[in-house]
DNA sequence: ATGGCTAGGCTCCCTAGA
């Protein structure tokens, strides 16, 4: 079972990128990041058209994320449960029906610039309500991927110019301690599993030249509970997607699961 | 010296991203 993350940076923007990877990569199922779209603008048919399942959970301008599967879906939840005040859609699950079945979790953690700031209090409250309801999926004892955007540089190698960043929300100490607080609970890395050094990013800015001079940092993870670790079989960057024509700034990132 | 671009909406300037 091939499970993706792709940040997508607009849906309307990635109208034809997005079609072209799934074409060439073939995922399972994909966990989506910044559709900006509601869910009713959402094109769910150009996507059905291509065998694959549509779950949607947007809202306008910002945000929104989705799942698309070639399997079928059970259980699908939208929303990270903690906080009924919060009206950002940051957070969907569904069950992978393969030949395993797998819990999939898609999520757009907060930004948080500035730092300090609400912004940056948004984002750690919710790390926290993250970490909560992770600990709840992980009783079930079943295969758990929890993967998306996390905009969390977890270690010096994961960013081409460490030193750029220590003011900044994605890698604050406090920012990768609560990272740190959820995967040790008892999560793996995939990526991390296979590839240990420095030079692996999934993000490179539209600015400044940074894709061309391989200025990027590693935050679009894919966590896997202990029964989903012991599935894993292949993990994947697929940076080429960046200087491909209207690229999102981010690219996608796959495991292989035997399941 | 300024985030050197991109996306979306309250669109011809603003917010937001990372």
């Amino acid at each position: 079972m091939k499970l993706a993350t792709f940040n997508i940076n607009g849906i309307k923007a990635r109208i034809e990128a997005l079609p072209r990877w799934l074409e060439a990569a073939k995922p399972d199922a994909v966990a989506l990041q910044e559709i900006k779209s509601v869910d009713e603008n959402f094109p769910r048919a150009l996507f059905e058209d291509m065998g694959y399942h549509v779950e949607t959970h947007g809202q306008k301008g910002f945000n929104g994320v989705a799942i698309l599967s070639r399997l079928p879906l059970e259980d699908i939840t939208r929303g990270l449960p903690g906080d009924d005040s919060d009206e950002q859609a940051r957070w969907i699950e569904a069950t992978v029906m393969g030949d395993r079945a797998v819990r999939l979790c898609g999520l757009y953690l907060p930004n948080g610039n500035p730092a300090p700031g609400p912004k940056y209090d948004y984002k750690l409250a919710w790390m926290a309500r993250m970490k909560t309801r992770v600990e709840a999926l992980l009783l079930t004892e079943e295969p758990l991927v929890i993967c998306g955007d996390y905009n969390v540089i977890p270690q010096p190698e994961d960013a081409a110019n460490p030193a750029a960043w220590v003011e900044d929300a994605l890698y604050l100490p406090q920012t990768r301690a609560a990272y740190r607080r959820i995967v040790n609970l008892g999560l793996t890395d995939a990526f991390r599993v296979q590839n240990p050094g420095p030079g692996h990013y999934s993000f490179w800015d539209y600015q400044a030249g940074a894709w061309n001079r391989n200025n990027g940092i590693r935050i679009d993870h894919l966590l896997l509970s202990p029964q989903a670790a012991d599935l894993l079989q292949t993990v994947q960057i697929d940076k080429d997607v960046r200087g491909e024509e209207k690229p999102s700034d981010h690219v996608p990132v796959w495991v292989d699961l035997a399941a």
